[in-house]
DNA sequence: GTGGTCTAGACCACA
DNA sequence: GTGGTCTAGACCACG
């Protein structure tokens, strides 16, 4: 299900909750919608349940899942988020990455296009066309 | 000079890293043009050496600075950097954050706003067509 | 009857557990009513039987229901409870938690609202006058 | 330093995260003021390392505290706080136990000498009074 | 020295 | 069965 790199500088729950958001921003996992049990998971990926679980416990921290105990852990609905703050965040970050890349030789057209990849990979809230470049 | 949080998450090093990628990347500071000393860095902002040096290695690292030996460090040319591989995961991480502020709610038009702020801000400081700087 | 939230970190009985204790404090159940039935509540709230009994049995413990095997569980008499230590709890829990207010920029002003708010709610329901339920 | 009572329902790190904020509530400890560290505290109360550094990024996700790799771990400023939401839980939540609290016989003098000691007890952001009843 | 991550494995609470 | 807590102990990152 997931492809981790335990070499990585980055801490593998933190790869963990990239992975995870991405499925959950793509919709490939809907709102309420159960993930696998910190115990499957961890056995399938041969890694500690505790390191799941922290993955887990961060997502839910921002908002992006909710635990219930003795049930599961499932993908919330973005209305349970508090995004305000958040989006300024990526916004600030959103233009230093483009300024750097633009610095390395990223051309206007090259942003033309990734704008456009965007758009039509990720299509409004509730898209029947699910026609995404992601698989 | 700088002005560095400590009580931000992001390590000394790396605000460092990321303030000095800042002031290349908007050109205040051209190429060739010689950094502080690490002792004057290290005084001026109550920081340890080491961590100075820390930063410094890893911008040489990333190709954004050079050093000579007893003489101090410098600007590297953008001609000398290993941009083709940066850009690539630049592209690659601008478009996930994108993706996902999209999800919290970012509109076309605040985008759009994005865009035309980025397009302006370095257009103003050092050339009137950044389409070209390569290929 | 109920409505509970099983996104909440709160687990279902406890829930459960607040809103009987809320309904027997406003008196909307009176001393020695009926509660329904395990099994009825049970499939009223597509909540296992467990999960109620588990309520039940804490609302026994804490002096709020009474059971009769073969009968049912039943509000209790307030001369049957043991409110002395519970009310020295909830004191200083209360004084906490005002202290904590407070400290998150509470003013004395809100603090006057919330006053009044808390004796305009009890004495409306039941009683023109709270001052003198015991002792 | 801390009194936890280890076969308590209430987890450790729990009772731990309480106690601290008790004392950067009643400023005790100050703004900017550094924590005993992770492996010191670990060792004092005989607790895993682990349980206290979960206490400490609980506080840190509360916005309670601030940690610094390598240095330790600080009380943050109040201004740091997102404590809108967090005030309207609160004040619900007191309601709640003063409600209950009334169910179980407190009266009306009880209530206004609780409120009493309260202001007197936490006087406003910048007392020279520190005559807390508290210890 | 500090905090951060991860593992292995035990036991408890909830539904 | 699920998640939650805790321990013992190892190793890494930071300053």
């Amino acid at each position: 299900m997931f492809q981790l790199d335990v070499r990585s500088r980055k801490p593998i729950y933190e790869q963990l909750v990239d992975k995870i958001k991405e499925l959950i921003i793509t919709q490939i996992l809907k709102p309420d919608e159960q993930l696998p049990s910190i115990r499957m998971l961890s056995s399938q990926l041969t890694v500690n349940p505790n390191t799941i679980q922290r993955a887990y416990r961060e997502l839910e921290n921002q908002g992006y899942l909710y635990s219930i105990k003795g049930k599961g852990n499932f993908v919330a609905a973005i209305e349970h988020m508090p995004n305000e703050q958040k989006l300024t965040e990526l916004k600030a970050e959103i233009k230093k990455l483009i300024a750097e890349a633009i610095y390395l030789g990223l051309t206007k057209g090259d942003l033309d296009v990734l704008f456009f990849e965007v758009n039509h990979t990720n299509k409004g809230d509730n898209s029947d066309d699910t026609s995404s470049i992601r698989k």
